[in-house]
DNA sequence: CAGTATCCCTTTAGATACTG
DNA sequence: CAGTATCTAAAGGGATACTG
């Protein structure tokens, strides 16, 4: 294998050596997946909402504006799957169900919130940035 | 406007309330775009491979496994326009093109570096949650 | 070397209708 | 209420060929 080469291991877990972030962020990938599941379209807002309060599905569907049901249930379903939101089921009829966070969701909610907090820190930054690059694309430079 | 509803507005900037986050998470804002960056399929390996030197485009592209031309070009414009990567043109013939992060693309690799960690503390507890979620799956319950 | 342009296949996700 | 099933439009991204 050469030397700075990504390869595609079948095994992907982390080590405890930074470094290896780069064999490691790849599909597939421990790191890949949180971070696609944190990119989503409706992930982090489930979890946002989430992390004050236990809601029901409709309460979801009603409070994040744009949703569809299908992608809700898929988001909700992926972030259970993962352990970071946990359904309850009340056999009733009507049927009631509601989402938490978990504690790995509040963890997870508190480590994201940096990054919030990054990107609301430098947004001027990157504001400036693209302000010049466009102007360097109508200069024709 | 009704409590607790996501709504769109025109001006997406983040203020200094975090809570505000509910509200600045979606399509077109700040946090949404750099999000979309960083989970990306290509970037973080860019940011990643920059974070340590700076590199040619072709040294980019023998080095990130499985990346075409194409969306190694679109991927590196993505991180130039916002302020995370510097291209430097030198023109020769054949041309000679330089890519390092900015400082702002170095802070940026800091704070993923925190989730990237995080995801490492965390991939077993993940791991497990996933095994009892298909557990619970194929025991049809 | 460092791209751009074009084609095309795959995945994503919205709309709609149906169900226990 | 809390979903599932199906269809389809749009976006993402790989392969290939061409260019300053």
């Amino acid at each position: 294998m050469k030397e700075g080469t990504f390869e595609l291991p079948g095994n992907c877990r982390l080590t405890s050596d930074y470094d290896v972030l780069q064999w490691d962020v790849r599909e597939g990938c421990e790191v890949r997946q949180i971070l696609d599941r944190i990119a989503d379209k409706w992930s982090l807002l489930v979890i946002a909402l989430l992390d004050k309060r236990t809601m029901r599905f409709a309460e979801l569907l009603r409070s994040i504006k744009g949703v569809s049901k299908r992608m809700l249930t898929t988001t909700l379903r992926q972030l259970e799957r993962d352990g970071i939101v946990e359904r309850t089921v009340y056999p009733t009829v009507p049927p009631k169900v509601e989402y938490n966070l978990t504690p790995l969701g509040n963890s997870l909610h508190e480590t994201v919130k940096a990054l919030v907090i990054w990107t609301e820190a430098n947004q001027v930054k990157i504001a400036e940035a693209r302000d010049r690059y466009e102007t360097r694309q109508s200069e024709g430079l």
